[in-house]
DNA sequence: CCAAATATTGGGACCGTTCCCAAAATAATA
DNA sequence: TATTATTTTGGGAACGGTCCCAATATTTGG
C-alpha cells in the first residue's frame, strides 16, 4: 500500500556502517570520523531521510506535542486562544493538537482518549457546557500527565488554570449600564453547570445591589448557549409588560444575536435598549451598532495556559504547582450603549 | 519524571498471563477463555489502561492521523473549512492534526517536516501567499503519502485539488455591479503568486470586456494580504481626480477593512461606493453596512477535501487520481451594494 | 479410557530509534 | 616495536504493542 519509508538502516546497509554510527551523526551525537559524517548527512539528504518520531517517542516516552480540547471553534474566542498558545508551544519545542469538543460531553471524553492514547506530554482543556463529571480528566492527573484549564475550569481539580475576573467584568459592565441611567437590565446568562456563568451572574446581581436596585428573577434567564434560542428569549424580554432597557450578555455571540432580533423589531439600539456582551469578539467592532463588551486579554490567556502547561511537564509529579491566574478585563464602550 | 504508564506487560504480569493474551482480550480478537478475559478486563479498567498508538503505530505504519496546514486562523475562511473536514475524517477514524503557517514559508517548510516525523498518513494544505518553491511537499508525493490541496493550490502537482470557479465568481460579482449602474470599479487584489488571486482577477477584467468597459490598471491594485496596508490603497484610490465609484475586494477581510476606511472618510455605502468581498465570512452579515459578497460552499470544501485525502489514503500509490473539484460560488447581495 | 480435535495460552519476531557497553581500529607513548 | 590511550564503530537491549506459530490444556468421540 504505501512506500517504504527510509530509516537509518537502509543507510547503514547503503554505507556498509551499523545503525549505531548513523544514528550517531543524525543525533549529531559523540565522535564520528568526519568521513562517515559526511556520507550519512549526503545520502540522508538525498533520500529525504526524515526520523520516525513515533519510534523516539516511544522509546523516551516523550512525544513533545502538547493536546488542546476547546468546546468550539465557530466564535473567534478560541480560535485566538488557540493560536496564542500554539505560539509559546511551538516556541518552546512542542507540537499542538487541537481538537474542539463540540460542546458535548461524549466527543470530550472521546478527545481525551484519543489524546491519552496518542502519548501527548499535557493537555489545556476548556470543558463543554455539559460537562459535569470530571473522570476523563482526572485520568491524567493519576497518570502524571500534566493538565491545564482556561476559560471553563474544572472547581474540583487542583492543577493550574487561568481564567478572568469574570465578577469584576460584569460587575464593572452593569455598572456602567446603572450610572448611565438604565433601570432594568436583563441578563441572558449561560447555564448554570458553569462556573463562568455564575461569576457572571454574582457580578451582575452585585452591581445592582450596590446599586440599591432590586434584582428581578423575571429578567434573569440561564441558558445553554445554544444561539438558536435567543430570539425566544428576547423576544419574551421585551413583550413583558415592564420591560428592560438594558440586556447583559454572558457572551458576545448572544449579544450579536440579540441585538439582531431587537433591529428586527425596530427598537434603537442603545436609545430604547443597550446591549453589552462578553469577550470581544472578532465581530463586536465590526457590526453596526458596533457592540460594547467586556473585554478578555485573549492572546494573555492562550500564552499563560501555554506556559503554565510547559511548566508542569518540566516539574516532576511530585511538585506540581496549581496556581489558578486570573487575569483582568477591560470595558470597551462601543455604540450598543 | 513521569509516572509508569500502565502497559499489558503490567496487566499479565499481574494475572499470570502472557502479554499475548492480554492482547488478545483488549484487541477483542481471537478465543480467550471468558474468566481469562473478564479478569483483563476487570484490571484494565482498574489501572485505566490505554493502548499505546506509538507502539501500534510504528508497527502497522498508519496512524490513522491526517495533517491539516493552513496558513491562517483569523479569518473565519479555515477555522470553518477544518471543522467541516474534520468531521468527514473523524467519522472515518482519523485524527487531525492542525497547523498554521502563518502566511510564512518557513513555518510551512517547518509544519511539513513535523507532519512528516510524525507520520502523518495524509496531508490537506492550502499554501501561504509566499509559497513559491514546493520541494517541502513534493516530499510527501515521493514518499507514498497522500496531499491533497484546497483554496490556494500548487499548479505544479498532480494531486487532488478543491477549489471555487474563482473566475465565475469574481465575474458574477463584477457583473453585477455593472448592471446597477456602477462604471469605475476598483480591485483591491491579492497577490500574484497565488493563483486566486489571478482568477479572480481574470474574472473581473472579463466582466469589464464583456460590458464594453476598458480597463484601468490605475484601478487595479495586488497587495499581499497584509491588512494594515488596506487603508493606504483606499485612500489611494478615493484621492484619484476620478475615483472608483465601486470596490470589488479579493476576500472579505480586504473588503471589511476597506468599509472602515470609507465609513471614516464619511463617504455612504452603498450610495457613494459599493463594495463587494469574497468568501462570506461570519462577520460579513453582521456587520454595518452588511457586505455583499461572493458565498463559498465552505463547509463542502472541507468535507470534499478530506474526503478525497481519505480515498487516497485508501487507494494504492499506483493509482493514486488527481481530479480537481471545482465548486460553485454564490453571489450574496446585501447591503454594501 | 485414550486418541484426536479443539480451545486456550505462551514465545518470540518485528517496527525504528537511542543508548550503553564492548570490540576494533587508530594514534600516542615509552 | 610493543604497549597503552584514544577514536571510531558495532552489537544488542529496550520501548509497547500485534500477530503468527507452536505448545499446552481441555473436550469430545469412538
Amino acid at each position: 500500500m504505501k512506500k517504504h519509508q527510509v530509516t537509518i538502516i537502509d543507510i547503514a546497509r547503503a554505507l556498509n556502517l551499523s545503525k549505531s554510527t548513523v544514528s550517531r551523526v543524525l543525533t549529531g551525537h559523540a565522535n564520528v570520523s568526519l568521513k562517515t559524517r559526511e556520507a550519512v548527512l549526503e545520502l540522508a539528504k538525498k533520500l529525504d531521510y526524515q526520523k520516525n518520531m513515533l519510534a523516539i517517542s516511544l522509546i523516551s516516552k516523550k512525544t513533545n506535542t502538547i493536546g488542546i480540547i476547546v468546546p468550539e471553534f465557530s466564535s473567534s474566542y478560541f480560535p485566538q486562544v488557540i493560536i496564542a498558545a500554539q505560539e509559546v508551544a511551538t516556541q518552546a519545542g512542542y507540537n499542538t493538537v487541537v481538537s474542539q469538543s463540540n460542546e458535548t460531553y461524549e466527543t470530550e471524553v472521546a478527545n481525551t482518549k484519543v489524546m491519552l492514547a496518542n502519548q501527548v506530554d499535557g493537555i489545556i482543556v476548556s470543558i463543554t457546557r455539559e460537562t459535569k463529571n470530571y473522570d476523563h480528566l482526572k485520568i491524567f492527573e493519576r497518570k502524571g500527565i500534566p493538565i491545564v484549564f482556561f476559560n471553563r475550569v474544572c472547581d474540583e481539580m487542583k492543577v493550574p488554570k487561568v481564567i478572568v475576573d469574570d465578577f469584576e467584568g460584569a460587575y464593572n459592565a452593569v455598572d456602567y449600564l446603572i450610572k448611565n441611567g438604565r433601570k432594568r437590565i436583563a441578563h441572558l446568562a449561560g447555564p448554570v453547570s458553569l462556573r463562568i456563568s455564575e461569576r457572571r451572574l454574582d457580578g451582575y446581581k452585585s452591581a445592582l445591589k450596590k446599586n440599591n436596585i432590586e434584582i428581578d428573577e423575571e429578567l434573569i434567564i440561564s441558558y445553554d448557549l445554544g444561539l438558536s434560542k435567543v430570539k425566544i428569549y428576547v423576544n419574551h424580554l421585551l413583550n413583558l409588560e415592564n420591560p428592560p432597557d438594558a440586556i447583559f450578555a454572558v457572551n458576545d455571540p448572544t449579544a450579536i444575536e440579540a441585538i439582531q432580533v431587537i433591529k428586527k423589531r425596530g427598537l434603537k439600539i442603545p436609545e430604547d435598549i443597550a446591549i453589552i456582551g462578553f469577550s470581544n469578539d472578532y465581530a463586536s467592532a465590526l457590526m453596526a451598532p458596533s457592540l460594547t463588551t467586556v473585554a478578555q486579554p485573549i492572546a494573555e490567556i492562550g500564552m499563560t495556559a501555554a506556559q503554565l502547561l510547559i511548566d508542569q511537564i518540566n516539574r516532576d509529579v511530585s511538585d506540581w504547582k496549581a496556581v489558578t491566574k486570573v487575569l483582568k478585563t477591560e470595558l470597551i464602550i462601543r455604540e450598543s450603549t
